[in-house]
DNA sequence: CGGACAAGCTGA
DNA sequence: CAGCTTGTCCGG
């Protein structure tokens, strides 16, 4: 008899099976098999195997042997998982689950090993960096002299350089999971081990290759990846906020990795040109030289808004100045906050409330007794509904008024103003960039061919930075609101931005132009840039968190949904953490650390729907 | 989730 | 009171 976990989210308790003598070989924790349920069939996983029956209770059989599936280290992180961030077990499942049946596990290719052999150390490295990185990277993932448990770093490595070498590092101890915030970082890095020698698997597509002992390299979901034998975890990028799903379970694949680590008793390294708190709490510090450092980061220069005349706008004459350069020139203008309005992909209609005519924007979930439909969170609310500036009662659906159509734009007029100024201003076409715009490859033109993103002036909000690679100069025309925001990550997420464009600038050496806007010029954020040296904005910050109890000093969750009240109740009953509320119908809970508020959460009995944990919020 | 079943509403 | 909808329960 084998307990099995169906794939069924309401479920979410183990139902005992019988396995057919003739399969039973086949059969281990983690295997996928279909179990008939209530007359149908229904995929699952085999989390027990060889339990006694209970007497008296006539069982089915299995229906069916599926395929291979998560073993029996990355089932029991699930239910970790599942308990950190006060979700299902399922969610974390299914990532850890191949995305096509695999039924055999591939031997390594001729002449690769999931690892390569350790270089010659006689081989003398002409650049600086790269011995740097190769030897802040092995003494990072060295296991400690005394035996003791193996290692977490976080290693800050500037932008501009290389990343290759500490891959290699980490797979010279065997094979590795590498995590990128990016799929277009990961496929390089892959592409750059491959030619190193080493056997790589690219998640999600090579789940059998790392099953079978491959080097895993890919994003957020590789994290729920095998790895047979896994001797070292790295987590490039780890400040980025791409590593969180936006969607409850909010789990983190930075934290994950952590566990994950621990767990299978391996070195973890953070890397990131702008450690978070989060990875400077968990890990031991190691920095390059300040030589190093500084030739990593491009040299930025401060535009004091205050001191311009207000005729000039937007554009001071260090920006003129800039866009009017020679090369690739990204111009970033970022929108804080929710967007406000929204039009009709097909007619160009702005959606308008029927009953006040006021702008409708996205909303947030349901009001007033809409949570009986259908129940559960498998619908996702916000995308469904829009809700009046005016009055958050009058809801409507997400539907064009003009013609009905269903594809609704977030529109973007300061891009698009701030486009036409920019052509008048250096006399040549500008492209724009941003999270609306049709993603390369998506069918949008030929060979992934952008007109947008292809021009050699561009600009756009944040969504630019990501999608282009290489450019001369960036410019953010305004960055007060992102060094100032109301949420308490704005100035880090600011410095994220800051680091991604240092990136596509290159180091010191590619002569890259770095320019910003402020009415903030000496912001500890703009501080660190300037100086290369990013502990001037981790220190205030580190204090000030721990001032206010804000993470890493303490863990937070937002409860929402019909029945957050009861649940923020009980809770305050339960003790143990502090539960604050309601604003705008939502509940705060604030605990010590994220075991004490994982706990907390667990302790009281939850309802199966209506409620919607965040754990680890971003966005307050 | 989706089927089973009970309780409630409606119309002849 | 059949025939239908709506709500609640539960899964091996």
């Amino acid at each position: 008899m084998v307990g099995v976990l169906p794939d069924v989210p309401a479920v979410d308790r183990i139902l005992d099976y019988l396995v057919p003598a003739r399969w039973a070989a086949q059969v281990t924790v983690g295997t996928v098999v279909r179990v008939p349920l209530q007359g149908r069939r229904v995929r699952g996983w085999v989390v027990a195997v060889g339990t006694e029956p209970p007497a008296g209770l006539p069982l089915r059989e299995v229906s069916r042997i599926s395929g291979i599936g998560p073993g029996e280290d990355l089932l029991s992180l699930a239910g970790w998982a599942a308990h950190r961030w006060a979700g299902r077990r399922l969610t974390f499942l299914r990532a850890a689950t191949p995305h096509r049946i695999v039924s055999l596990l591939p031997a390594p290719p001729r002449g690769r090993r999931g690892w390569v052999p350790r270089p010659d150390p006689e081989v003398e490295d002409a650049d600086r960096t790269l011995v740097e990185a190769r030897r802040l990277a092995r003494e990072a993932l060295t296991p400690p002299a005394d035996g003791g448990a193996p290692r977490v770093t976080t290693l800050r490595w500037p932008p501009g350089a290389e990343r290759l070498p500490i891959a290699l590092a980490a797979v010279e101890r065997g094979p590795a999971l590498l995590l990128t915030a990016a799929q277009a970082d990961a496929e390089a890095l892959a592409r750059g081990l491959h030619q190193a020698g080493c056997w790589v698997a690219r998640h999600p597509d090579d789940w059998a290759a790392g099953a079978a002992g491959a080097t895993v390299v890919g994003s957020r979901a590789a994290v729920w990846s095998p790895v047979r034998e896994l001797a070292a975890v790295v987590v490039f990028d780890e400040h980025d906020e791409r590593y969180q799903d936006e969607r409850a379970p909010t789990w983190h694949a930075r934290d994950v990795a952590v566990e994950r680590a621990r767990r299978a008793g391996v070195p973890l390294l953070l890397v990131s040109p702008v450690p978070s708190l989060e990875a400077l709490a968990v890990g031991e510090r190691r920095v390059p030289s300040r030589s190093v450092e500084r030739a990593g980061w491009p040299a930025l220069t401060v535009v004091d808004r205050r001191e311009l005349d207000p005729r000039q706008g937007l554009y001071p004459a260090a920006v003129v100045d800039a866009v009017r350069g020679e090369g690739r020139i990204v111009v970033v203008h970022n929108r804080i906050g929710r967007a406000r309005l929204l039009a009709c992909t097909r007619c160009g209609e702005l959606c308008r409330c029927e009953r006040c005519g006021a702008a409708m924007h996205s909303g947030g979930p349901a009001r007033r007794g809409e949570a009986s439909q259908g129940g559960g969170d498998a619908g996702g609310d916000a995308a469904t509904w829009l809700r009046c500036a005016t009055d958050p009662d009058h809801r409507a659906p997400a539907v064009c008024l003009g013609c009905g159509a269903t594809r609704l734009a977030v529109l973007r007029p300061g891009v698009s103003r701030i486009r036409e100024e920019l052509e008048a201003l250096i006399g040549e076409p500008v492209g724009e960039l941003t999270a609306a715009s049709p993603a390369p490859g998506s069918g949008a033109g030929p060979g992934g061919l952008d007109p947008a993103a292809d021009a050699r002036v561009v600009v756009g909000t944040e969504a630019a930075l990501h999608r282009i690679r290489r450019a001369d100069a960036v410019v953010f025309l305004d960055l007060d609101q992102g060094l100032l925001g109301a949420r308490f990550r704005a100035a880090e997420r600011t410095l994220g931005q800051l680091a991604l464009a240092a990136r596509l600038l290159g180091g010191r050496r590619r002569d890259g132009r770095l320019v910003v806007a402020t009415r903030q010029p000496t912001h500890a954020v703009l501080e660190a840039v300037l100086h290369a040296d990013p502990d001037r904005w981790a220190e205030p910050e580190r204090a000030r968190r721990a001032l206010l109890h804000l993470p890493p000093a303490a863990a937070l969750a937002v409860l929402e949904g019909p029945q957050a009240a009861a649940f923020a109740a009980a809770l305050r009953e339960a003790g143990g953490v502090d539960v604050a509320g309601p604003t705008e119908d939502r509940w705060l809970v604030k605990a010590s650390d994220p075991d004490r508020l994982a706990d907390a959460l667990a302790s009281v009995s939850r309802p199966t729907a209506g409620l919607r944990i965040v754990v680890d919020p971003a966005g307050i």
